[in-house]
DNA sequence: CTTGGAATGTCAACAAGGCTGACGTAAATT
DNA sequence: AATTTACGTCAGCCTTGTTGACATTCCAAG
């Protein structure tokens, strides 16, 4: 997909030490891209886990707790425990699926939705800063190789939410 | 750095939704990075942390742990509790420093090298994989994006790191 | 030489957020 | 009618992070 530009076609001789600092980079920035959501909810009863929910529930409202529970790959006791705290504060509530009643489908409240926007647009503002300051073509590197980093699953979870250029 | 080619001279023109899907990257993309590693320390009484630290004493020898605290942004407490089961296992060995014997210089012992071995074969595997498929331009930006988003702090540490090209 | 502070270790207690196992209920499916 | 699915919940455990308090060792400055 990406045109495969600079020198020799596709046979990438990476040293050791080059596989590494990409390693290395991600456990940094990985750091970094957290840091800015982490701290608007210290001091709130969140965590990352709350906000990851709110994410994925803002991006695909009316989804359902097992649909979520695929996505963050964690347990549904686990993701209970957080729901329970979203729904008790009114970020989060779940209406009852139309044709099967056995679904909670989740959406976020507009108080859901405004600590949402909040969380996003710190972490938006973090990654377009990011993405100005490596470049456009940087961007299109950056995202062919998290996507080639995934597990095919977890690919096709990604692949699967609401597309960027439908 | 990254030559500029496409378009728009550095004005990135990307939507929320871009945006947003270069959010989920990171986050579907963290799990696969962390995958092979955790399937390996499974089992074994050892975890993340366990890897993290291997990690950086393999890659910096001889590091004192206050620069390992600062690499890992952990408590004293928290790091000296992984420490402290890598020393009784005979991973890591401490050596009292020369000119300052307050300091422990932290090495692999070559059973904790063999460890730190099958780890990372597992973790470059998988980073190697994906650069194949991304190709050699996506390399570069993938990496100029994430070190552009780091924090300051963590981007001196990453720099710090004995360098793939001295 | 003494003393302050840095580098380190350690004990205790706690919290978040993972996990497993077991059990319950309502609704859909067969 | 029986089974399966979707979900909730109780109980208990683990890892890895946190604070706070305190001891030791030792460099370096007064």
């Amino acid at each position: 997909m990406a045109e495969n530009a600079s020198g020799s076609e596709g046979l990438l001789f990476l040293t050791d030490e080059q596989v590494r600092k990409g390693i290395e980079a991600m456990f940094f920035a990985y750091r970094g891209f957290t840091a800015d959501p982490d701290r608007i909810l210290e001091g709130m009863d969140y965590g990352r886990a709350h906000h990851r929910a709110i994410h994925f529930v803002n991006r695909s409202p009316g989804l359902t707790v097992s649909s979520l529970l695929a996505i963050l790959g964690v347990t549904k006791q686990s993701l209970n425990r957080v729901l329970r705290t979203l729904f008790e504060d009114g970020l989060v509530e779940a209406r009852v699926g139309k044709t099967d009643k056995r679904e909670r489908r989740l959406h976020l409240t507009a108080k859901g939705a405004a600590l949402e926007r909040a969380l996003s647009d710190a972490q938006r503002a973090r990654m377009r800063a990011a993405y100005r300051a490596a470049g456009p073509q940087a961007v299109q590197g950056f995202r062919a190789v998290l996507e080639a980093m995934m597990d095919p699953e977890m690919r096709r979870q990604y692949l699967g939410l609401r597309e960027d250029a439908p």
